[in-house]
RNA sequence: GCCCCGGUGGCUCAGCCCGGUAGAGCGGCAGCCUCGUAAGCUGUUGGCCGCGGGUUCAAAUCCCGCCCGGGGCUCCA
């Protein structure tokens, strides 16, 4: 038997006329119904009463996941060649029908014997559609063929779970004690289980709009995003420090499109992989989808590049904005996960295995120094270290000493057979307020892509070979650094601190608040000696009281804040409120300055994204 | 994609259950206050009650569909 069982938003069928002569009686009125499972019905030689019944209640059990109630029954011979006797497969549509009644379906049948006309709605989710095919019990041991094949491919997927500690020893989840590790064990948690509860709206969602960082594009898809000036400034400064940091470890930067043409042969067969998920453009007469990766375009660059084991590893890099993934509608949380975003991607191409084990730890360190840099430590985020089980046996030293460089315990999953095209991943993932986890930086070993892109390199022996790909995001998202980032301002400030930006991060990071309009002359001279060190500096020139242009300055997370009367303009004392410790600190204006240039040393240097008088300053957010 | 909750001036929200003239606080604007470190006072502006359809003499309120947000699933090479 063979069931095409579609979920239907509706369906309209009529009844013309009828094609064989044990035809059921029928009216030949259109009937309607909707929000329905229609069972397209072909029945097969061989298929009887036991038959039906077990494909009902196949069906029954998909229904509860649908949470519908109500099938359709439709005689339709199209689907197989090998039909049974009408006869037969009548009584055998009717012992379906019964058999549904019986446990409660809500159930509608075609009339069997006719030529109908029919119109119907699909519904868009990937179970909507299903072909099932039941056999009767003599088939049984073909079956059984089937489904240890489905079983196989099953099995390689399973993954087992332990926690890494740092003798080496590997301990499954629950021997693993975890206390003062309650990150390590959140993260655990939501990998293996993904058992979650939270009511309130993320954090970081409130603090993005209240900032002026970013927001929701309504005008937009979801997934896509609106960035303040504050929050160019921020995503761009981190941007500037990840790009810096990567060509410093020696990666030659690149710019490829974001484009793709669906029909280029080595695409194909990749992309076949991951099928729908991709936005996708028509263009001409060309069918296009926008890169979830830099990976495509940097394998096809590198296809035509010529090199050989000289010049290797051979390591390109770009920060990819934006990159695409249509993720699923539920799954775009405000910057955790979105459908557009930048992403910086950087490829390593290796001769062999042990070179790429080298390489593998001079990344993981650099990946740690950068989140390090951006403002996130390492009690921020925790680890997990992928792998298949063949990779491990030969590699146990080497997976060691990634957990030893960590310095701490890590979460590992093992496969029992890969099923991707790497065999060893690691990634740094961010805990956050609600007890999800997000990765950030991450880095593979690529067995596959070289030979699908035909990527090859000259050997010692002048003779051509395909290349490891090592594939690494150094920061993650950049805008996931920036949800970290304010996700963690959220946790200091649960924990009685004032949470606030970076100081290199940080849109103001001094603001200056003459007491009177009488005083602003002399504010502006502090604002040019501190703008001329490249320090961002602003004036709030409004005319409101000074407790509140203070309170405003404070919600803001400003850092330093200067009020400037008629003492200052007499003494080159200043009060500078300091956000960190809440204290009001005398410093001069060149101590102050000292302090900051240290604090921010070696970060990107970017000036004001807004007017510099809060007077000029347009509300963007409340 | 599925299930649950929500969408009301720029922002946060009340009103909806039980249909009958749209409310508050914040913000904006104007005026006063010229101020010593987290909200000064007064006045005023501002709303196709997410969009479309239906029921009704009458819809923010009831019903249906869609869009957007949040949560839970699923998914996450």
């Amino acid at each position: 038997m063979r069931i095409l069982q579609l979920h239907s938003n509706f369906i309209n069928y009529k009844p013309i006329q009828k094609e064989i002569a044990v035809a059921e009686e029928a009216e030949k009125q259109e009937r309607r119904l909707e929000e329905i499972v229609v069972l397209f019905t072909a029945v097969e030689e061989g298929d009887n009463e036991a038959v039906a019944k077990k494909a009902i209640d196949e069906v029954q059990a998909f229904l509860e996941k649908l949470k519908v109630n109500r099938i359709l029954i439709y005689p339709y011979a199209h689907l197989s060649s090998n039909l049974t006797k009408p006869a037969d497969a009548l009584k055998v549509i009717k012992a379906m029908e019964a058999r549904a009644k019986e446990i409660g379906l809500e159930t509608y049948r075609a009339p069997f014997g006719w030529n109908k006309q029919f119109t119907i709605a699909i519904k868009g989710h990937p179970l909507a559609e299903q072909l099932r095919v039941i056999l009767p019990a003599e088939a049984e041991v073909k079956k059984e063929e089937k489904v240890s094949e489905a079983v196989k491919a099953e099995e390689k997927m399973k993954s087992l779970w332990r926690i890494l500690q740092l003798d080496g020893e590997i301990l499954p989840v629950e021997k693993f004690d975890f206390k003062g590790r309650e990150n390590l064990e959140k993260f655990a948690r939501y990998e293996i289980s993904k058992v979650r509860a939270s009511e309130q709206m993320p954090p970081h969602v409130t603090l993005m709009k209240r900032l002026e960082i970013a927001d929701y594009e309504p005008g937009s898809d979801p997934g896509n995003i609106r960035w303040y000036p504050k929050g160019r400034l921020i995503k761009s400064l981190i941007e500037q420090l990840v790009t810096n940091k990567v060509i410093e470890y020696g990666a030659m930067e690149v710019e490829t499109p974001i484009m793709y043409d669906f029909g280029h042969p080595s695409l194909a067969d990749y992309l076949n992989r991951f099928p729908a998920r991709q936005y996708i453009l028509k263009s001409e007469n060309k069918e296009l989808f926008l890169r979830f990766a830099a990976c495509f375009g940097q394998f096809l660059l590198v296809h035509d590049a010529q090199f050989s084991y000289k010049q290797m590893p051979l390591k390109v890099y770009e920060l990819a904005r934006y990159s695409f993934r249509r993720e699923q509608r539920g799954e775009v949380v405000g910057l955790r996960r979105l459908r557009a975003f930048t992403m910086p991607d950087c490829h390593a191409f290796c001769t062999d295995l042990e070179q790429a084990k080298k390489e593998f730890i001079v990344r993981f360190k650099l990946c740690m120094q950068i989140l390090e840099e951006i403002g996130l430590s390492k009690d921020d985020y925790e680890a997990a270290i992928r792998f298949t089980k063949d990779f491990y046996r030969e590699n146990k030293r080497f997976i060691t000493s990634l957990a030893k460089i960590f310095g701490r315990s890590v979460l590992v999953e093992i496969w029992k057979k890969r099923f991707f095209y790497f065999i060893l991943k690691w990634d740094f993932n961010f805990v956050d307020n609600q007890d999800k986890a997000a990765a950030l930086s991450t880095d593979q070993i690529d067995v596959e892509n070289a030979k699908r892109y035909d990527i090859v390199y000259v050997d010692e022996k002048g003779e051509k070979q395909h290349p490891l790909i090592m594939h690494c995001s150094p920061s993650g998202a950049i805008e996931r650094c920036v949800y970290a980032l304010l996700e963690k301002a959220y946790k200091e400030q649960k924990n009685g601190k004032p949470p606030m930006l970076p100081l290199w991060l940080s849109p103001t990071q001094v603001r200056i608040i003459p007491m009177s309009d009488k005083h602003l002359e002399h504010a502006e001279k502090l604002a040019d000696a501190l703008e001329t060190q490249h320090l961002r500096v602003d004036i709030d020139d409004r005319t409101l009281t000074l407790r509140k242009r203070v309170r405003e300055a404070e919600m803001e997370w400003v850092p330093y804040i200067i009020v400037v009367g008629q003492k200052e303009i007499e003494s080159d004392a200043l009060p500078v409120r300091d956000r960190k410790t809440g204290k009001i600190r005398k410093m001069k204006l060149q101590e102050l300055i000292s302090e900051i240039e240290e604090i921010v040393k070696g970060k990107p240097l970017k000036p004001l994204p807004l007017p510099k008088h809060l007077s000029r300053r347009p509300q963007f957010y409340g």
